[in-house]
DNA sequence: ATTGGTATTATGTATGCACATATTTTCTTG
DNA sequence: CAAGAAAATATGTGCATACATAATACCAAT
């Protein structure tokens, strides 16, 4: 039995997939119920609910109790994207990593930062700056504020031995967070450290991590010029 | 019954998740195999199986048969970005979307883009500029090649009446594709065609796309300054 | 000690059945 | 006719069972 056999769900996503692609059901369209799909591919009903579920989790179906699934009218490319640890990135790329902490305090954070967490404006975070090498060229600063209150013993971590990137996926786990990716021109001071020129064109995420309603840690990442994120579709 | 009762597969879910998150299963350790966790929560190892499959999927299991089940190392965070079609986006926005065709040609693509494509280097392509408004704002510019070897309708459709971004969703499915995204500093033309200065930080989303081994289209998007591409973990 | 085959085991998948749940349709009642 | 109750229906989930598959562990032969 082949992996593409339809009595198998991974078959039958395909063969549904294939049914879409085709536009033998354009979009829009209603599908067959789950029961009327089992009866034609000779299985058993579970297994097109497998199928269909996929392929809705995927963003090629729609699919609603009683009204049955239809097909996306616009079917968005839906990415995964894994963040690795920037360890791990760097490694990733047979590339040597190391990192420099170029600062670490315990100060009051700017508004927009405090604001962002939900933390009142007076309340003292550390502070870690950090930079990432990748074969002895910058790869990337990291720009970090953390919560003490919800985790003290970050408060006296040494984050020249660990990156606070690594420690505090190590030792603070978060439920949940928002995540945004753009781009910005280098200040002169992040284009001095990253090696480059004022101006220059720099990718950027900015993190916040919550663990249920605590927030852990808030962090701007600015890769070097020529970073490029990759995924497939 | 609750979404949480431990004999749903969403409460077996929520509580492996909490072990983990909680270091009851440290990062690297072997988790009980299904058939005792089943036996555990008093449900059947479907339902077990189930929770462990999600969980594997959003990155906080690693699990191969025979050797069993593992909290992973280093819980990479796992993103979903789904990318809507260009006007679907501006909308969602509360603003106006327009869009003005800039260019648009049939001619040989540079060396670089007929490489990525898998394309012979003197292969004729739909080459198409436009630009794409949010509330009359600059929003977008799209610069896109189209493979008209493989969609001939490409050849003759009429972009100024439907953005190729969206002709292409509706008329040309594919496959797979790969995407990267960037940033780069804008060129003279094309801070002028967003409005800004020569210079300015863009954020560039470069995708191409198959439909099975059939090269669809390379574009590239480069968004004017402020855009934040956005998501949840 | 190395090789190669065999047994073991945890996960992966398929099935038939039952019942839950959300939503629409239909029927009833004022 | 409108409002609300009841029936119908497609998807969602749980269970017991069986077998498939991949990876490991073990053992025998060389």
């Amino acid at each position: 039995m082949t992996k593409t056999d339809t009595n198998s769900w991974r078959g039958v996503r395909a063969e549904l997939l294939r049914r879409i692609n085709e536009r033998e059901w354009p979009p829009g369209s209603t599908v067959p119920n789950e029961s009327d799909l089992a009866e034609e591919f000779g299985c058993a009903r579970t297994t097109v609910n497998r199928a269909m579920r996929e392929l809705a989790d995927a963003g090629f179906l729609n699919r609603k109790r009683r009204a049955g699934t239809r097909v996306a009218e616009h079917p968005t490319s839906r990415i995964v994207l894994d963040i690795p640890i920037i360890r791990l990135e760097v490694e990733q790329r047979n590339a040597e990593w190391r990192h420099v902490l170029i600062e670490s305090t315990i100060c009051v954070p700017p508004m927009g930062t405090s604001g962002r967490l939900g933390l009142d404006a007076q309340v003292k975070m550390r502070h870690v700056r950090s930079l990432h090498f990748a074969d002895n060229q910058p790869f990337l600063l990291e720009d970090r504020w953390i919560n003490i209150g919800a985790i003290p013993s970050a408060a006296t971590a040494d984050f020249a031995a660990m990156s606070s990137n690594e420690w505090l996926i190590q030792n603070a786990p978060y439920t949940r967070g928002d995540i945004a990716f753009s781009a910005a021109n280098a200040e002169p001071e992040l284009a001095e450290l990253l090696g480059t020129t004022p101006g220059a064109a720099l990718f950027t995420i900015d993190r916040i991590t919550w663990n249920k309603d605590v927030p852990i840690t808030s962090v701007r990442l600015s890769y070097a010029p020529g970073y490029r994120m990759f995924s497939r579709i």
